[in-house]
DNA sequence: GGCAGCCTCCGTACCAGTACGTATTTTTTA
DNA sequence: TAAAAAATACGTACTGGTACGGAGGCTGCC
């Protein structure tokens, strides 16, 4: 029923040339597998059976040339995510109109990302916890040079190679490398890393 | 001159009050530590002297609890990016109009983000990059075991422990490692970790 | 049936990191 | 300027990972 709406809908564009169609998520691979001309795949999130994440992330995994085009009632941060981290290239509300769904589908087979307004508001809302939220990060603090030595460990020096590179003795680094520890509450250098990815002080 | 220009423009907002103002980064670390008042730093990015960046990061480093709006007539994805990763709150371009200017500066006061539409495109187009991308992952896969392994190493168990909970002798444990650290190419325990977390295996 | 890949196991040797204690100099902060 | 924090440095001892080489059993596939 909406798959035959959606078919309505594209049909006076005359740009878009839609070569299948599949009523959930096996079929739907059944038919890319036949049809190697298709360049976006538009799927609704909220599918029977097999979800639309999967879905995606099964197209992305065998078909990576495939461009996927999500279409969903919901706007939510996570979910939104979740199909981002699948493989989407794409976010289309459905209450979008003919205009917006074929520009999306435009956007998208160009090799872009298209978002519905409210989508990238979402988004955007959420950057602010990836990248520029204020973090109530109350433990001690890594002083510069522990930070300095952090780096050198996570790029696997060895406490001799970091000893030359900064110019200090074996042993100042040694000394360094355990306070790290005992700040980080790690008991090896597994932990430590991992500590410097969390807060971002590595790659 | 500029500062000046903002001055006037933003003075028929009655509702935003303008405490204090700066003409280098220096000065506006200086004018922050003596206004507890501020809650929003608004910034050129392009300054004399220190960069927009570094001030942004100085600013979020010593009083987190201001939100630095970054003014710039670029919207390239490396400068917002790295305005991002500084902690800043809000991205707007030089072209804005007053209506834009003043809702961003409220938009952070109100502890979310603001970025203009271009900005925001430039971003959205990066998501891409960052969720999206196909990425031609051809390294030789970690079996079932090795997985397993790694799962255990990551939360620092040592070997003789992995080996009692796996009901299999220390030096299984100790090849299993060697292979896990010739698969992924690593000189140590670091790399593994690093590793594991780009690859989503653990955390 | 044979081959490949995985999981299992052993020994020897070495080195790097870790634990613990102590102490001086330099820089920052109160 | 005194006190606190950070950076510097040394010694001893021990543990745990790493390098290297070898080997047998099991499963699944051609």
């Amino acid at each position: 029923m909406i798959v035959e709406g959606i078919r309505q809908m594209l049909r006076p564009e005359t740009d878009l040339h839609i070569v299948a169609q599949a009523h959930d998520g096996p079929q739907a691979l059944a038919v890319l597998a036949s049809q190697p001309s298709v360049r976006v795949a538009l799927l609704d999130l909220n599918m029977p059976g097999m979800s639309g994440v999967e879905l995606t992330r099964a197209i992305r995994a065998d078909w990576p040339d495939v461009r996927v085009l999500v279409l969903s009632m919901f706007h939510d941060h996570a979910t939104v995510a979740e199909v981002l981290e699948a493989g989407g290239a794409g976010y289309v509300l459905k209450t979008a109109s003919r205009a917006e769904l074929s520009t999306a589908i435009r956007q998208v087979a160009g090799g872009n990302t298209y978002f519905s307004a409210e989508v990238a508001d979402t988004l955007l809302q959420n950057l602010q916890i990836l990248a520029a939220s204020p973090q109530p990060d109350q433990r001690p603090a890594l002083t510069r040079r522990e930070q300095e030595i952090l780096q050198f460990i996570a790029r696997e020096y060895s406490n001799l190679q970091i000893a030359e590179e900064l110019f200090i003795s074996e042993r100042t680094v040694e000394t360094h490398r355990r306070n790290l520890l005992a700040k980080t509450e790690s008991k090896s250098v597994v932990g430590l890393i991992q500590y410097a990815i969390r807060h971002k002080l590595i790659s």
